[in-house]
DNA sequence: AATTGTACTAAAAACATAAAATGGTCGAAA
DNA sequence: TTTCGACCATTTTATGTTTTTAGTACAATT
């Protein structure tokens, strides 16, 4: 039992929205409505998003759209949790397609890293908003967090088994850990304009950040 | 030459103030003023707080204020920096007192976690203000962050020719230092109600998070 | 000369209200 | 089953008015 069996639903769930062949009609017209709303969200922030504008952009009516969904925070909840479930999803592909704990959580590092930046758009875009929706982020990420902080345990775990880390406490490493990731977020997110830099930056912090700041 | 020449005046400058003996009137009571006025502002932020609200609170009429401040504009820009000019000062005396570039270091970032909590106060009741003042803020701590990162790389360039620390590229890390330290700034100061719990945490984190992560 | 209180003004914030935009519904049509 | 146009109640915004506040001038006080 490596990961917890919602987390490989979840996982399977994902794996069916990234070749979304299997998709029945009226669920791709809700995914793209939440691309779209997730676009436009993105953009502008909950208030300012219209549902006028959510349906000229989909090239339907407005009533078509709430034939789809209940009302406006149903869509917002789904682009927020989607994107969410998105990136936990790409992490645990990148996790298990490793073996060596050490590469594994360089692995969860990055793609969390960079998978994170359309959430963190979404977030940045909710603060000039209503406090519910941003604190509905928060409260989302926040358990997310924990969540994370599970995960990175379990490796850790693994490595000390292994005899690859010495840690004492795992718990208090894998939140340590989890907190300088969100640390890093903003910077690495300002410094994202061209690309190719970043992977390097990244791998480079990274490196001087889990493999020894200090060595004795 | 360890620290640079300006810190030292900094620091003589923070002496002056912790014995204010040597304070002529004027300063005296332009200090009760910027203290009373931190107060307010880091309750009711920028906007609500009144130069009649400062005023009452100094037991001195308005026109009095404005013989000691240009402006509104001007308190509040000394007690934001005043604010930043404490706590490095209280770093850099911290820093002098140790002489181990680990114990430095320890010494830098307990001072830091704990001593920012009053600016993280102001912080926070600026983010209902006007944008401008938050941002000023903002400029000032990264601003400050740069000179952080400096004086962190001297340590760990001191640690380093010591033969204490292994580390490749001693800016990077120091970056990564700081913007760690920013990043447990929040959930320290959320946890901070009892103030014995906190010291705990901080060294146990500490520990964890300098002397090896991961040691291989 | 340094400091404070009173009275004042121009600008900005708070308030109240009318006009426009928006979330959501309904029944008909495709 | 899905889409659409017309519609309503509520919310947002635009507008004009009143109140509050930053800052000044100057006499009074120390």
């Amino acid at each position: 039992m490596l990961y917890a069996l919602k987390d490989l639903v979840i996982l399977d769930r994902f794996i069916q929205l990234v070749d979304n062949k299997e998709m029945i009609p009226k669920d791709e017209i809700r995914e793209t409505i939440l691309a779209v709303a997730s676009e436009i969200f993105s953009r502008y922030g909950y208030q300012k998003t219209t549902m006028d504008d959510i349906a000229r952009a989909t090239g339907k009516g407005k009533s078509s759209i709430y034939y789809y969904f209940k009302n406006k925070e149903e869509i917002f909840r789904e682009v927020v949790e989607k994107e969410v479930l998105v990136l936990k999803s790409k992490i645990l592909v990148a996790i298990n397609a490793q073996t060596d704990p050490r590469e594994k959580l360089k692995a969860h590092i990055l793609v969390r890293m960079k998978g994170l930046k359309n959430f963190l758009n979404l977030y940045n875009a909710l603060k000039n908003d209503f406090l519910s929706h941003f604190e509905f982020c928060e409260q989302l990420r926040t358990r997310y967090d924990k969540e994370e902080i599970g995960i990175i345990k379990e490796i850790l775990d693994a490595g000390v088994k292994n005899g690859e880390f010495q840690i004492d406490d795992t718990s208090v490493t894998a939140m340590v850990i989890v907190t300088a990731m969100k640390g890093l977020e903003i910077p690495l997110l300002i410094e994202t304009n061209p690309d190719t830099h970043v992977e390097i930056r990244l791998d480079k912090l990274l490196d001087v950040f889990f493999y020894g700041i200090l060595i004795r």
